[in-house]
DNA sequence: AAGCGCATCAACCGCCAATAA
DNA sequence: TTTATTGGCGGTTGATGCGCT
């Protein structure tokens, strides 16, 4: 990381705003002597003005910096290490959800900072993004959206999940491209990009190698019938919503089959020309199929499910997101 | 061992909104 | 009402570590 040394704004340069102070504020990386002094100020007077925190715990610092130095690294709350897969899960939920209102993805990650959240985004996640999409950029629809962006598309979601007119495109599974890496370790990445929207009714089916579309609405299937997935394996692939820009969500996909005893599998599978192979390295038979993506109805009929979050528990939170009102 | 390129992540920058003066 | 200050946020930078050649 940046050496600790201490650097001084100079009068000169950007820095300076005519502040007699800010000649005088270190820059660049915390000394332990800094974070020290910033802690005990912290821990034994809380949080006030970040200007006076700077000024009374003795720190050459702008307010600012103090402020910064707290919330992402000195906060004694802060859970540190590596994200967890259940973290990542979340993160890449909500990001689908809340794009990159990293404030609002850490608020919803108890001792994960935005800071964080977003470098872990952009070093990681939108890594495999970029490796997904190059093999969907040829085989996206025309309409797609540059997939590259990470901007998501929170009104189509929300249109689209409250059943006003989104819609998906599947296309023909000959297109989709094989993803045999092993270092794509975790499927919840894989799972969360294929199929933000399983509630796909009655359509959802590869015909004749054109693709079609399957209808997203409010309805929302209560028998496995309703998948429109079963014994028709090929309806996997390319996942494109929208109503004025389009998601376009790579095909690596996961699946739910049942075994012959009629117990729930999950895996990751991909397609290679012929068979679609699992990430156990078996050929899945479409007949036991019953639910795609992330989303799967058991055979106790519980509902469906995305991920680790009911669906309704889901809409039960984003909605009492305020700043994604785009009814108006 | 050295050089290179890439990944990581702490910290800065600039903008904006809220609040105070 | 205007101006200054502050806090908060997302985007970006750049130092460092690490793996590969």
């Amino acid at each position: 990381m940046r050496k600790p040394e201490p650097s001084v704004v100079s009068s000169t340069g950007k820095n300076n705003k005519n502040n007699s102070m800010s000649n005088k504020l270190r820059k660049g990386l915390w000394s332990p002597e800094e974070d020290e002094k910033l802690m005990r100020y912290m821990l034994n007077n809380g949080q006030g003005c970040w200007s006076d925190v700077a000024r009374n715990a003795g720190l050459e610092r702008c307010g600012k910096s103090c402020r910064l130095r707290w919330i992402n690294y000195l906060r004694p709350d802060l859970k540190r290490g590596a994200f967890s897969p259940q973290e990542e899960d979340l993160i890449i939920h909500f990001h689908s959800l809340l794009g990159n209102r990293w404030s609002q993805i850490a608020a919803r990650l108890p001792g994960r900072t935005d800071n964080e959240i977003k470098n872990f985004w952009n070093s990681t996640i939108k890594k495999r993004l970029k490796v997904l999409s190059s093999f969907s950029s040829s085989t996206a629809p025309p309409n797609a959206s540059d997939s590259s962006s990470d901007q998501p598309n929170n009104k189509d979601f929300f249109t689209a999940a409250g059943g006003g007119g989104g819609f998906m495109n599947i296309i023909p599974p000959s297109m989709m491209p094989i993803y045999g890496d092993s270092s794509m370790q975790s499927t919840s990445l894989i799972n969360h990009m294929f199929d933000p929207f399983p509630m796909v009714e009655h359509g959802g089916y590869y015909n004749n190698g054109n693709p079609c579309t399957a209808q997203i609405g409010s309805s929302v299937g209560s028998g496995a019938d309703d998948c429109g997935f079963e014994e028709n394996i090929e309806a996997f692939g390319n996942v494109n919503i929208g109503v004025e820009e389009d998601i376009f969500v790579p095909p690596l996909v996961s699946v739910s089959t049942t075994d012959q005893d009629q117990n729930l599998k999950t895996e990751t599978i991909f397609y290679d020309n012929n068979n679609y192979y699992s990430n156990s390295n078996n050929i899945i038979k479409g007949e036991n199929m019953i639910g795609v993506g992330n989303y799967f109805e058991d055979d106790q009929d519980q509902g469906l499910t995305m991920g680790e979050w009911e669906w309704e528990d889901l809409m039960k939170d984003v909605s009492s997101f305020p700043f994604l009102d785009y009814q108006s």
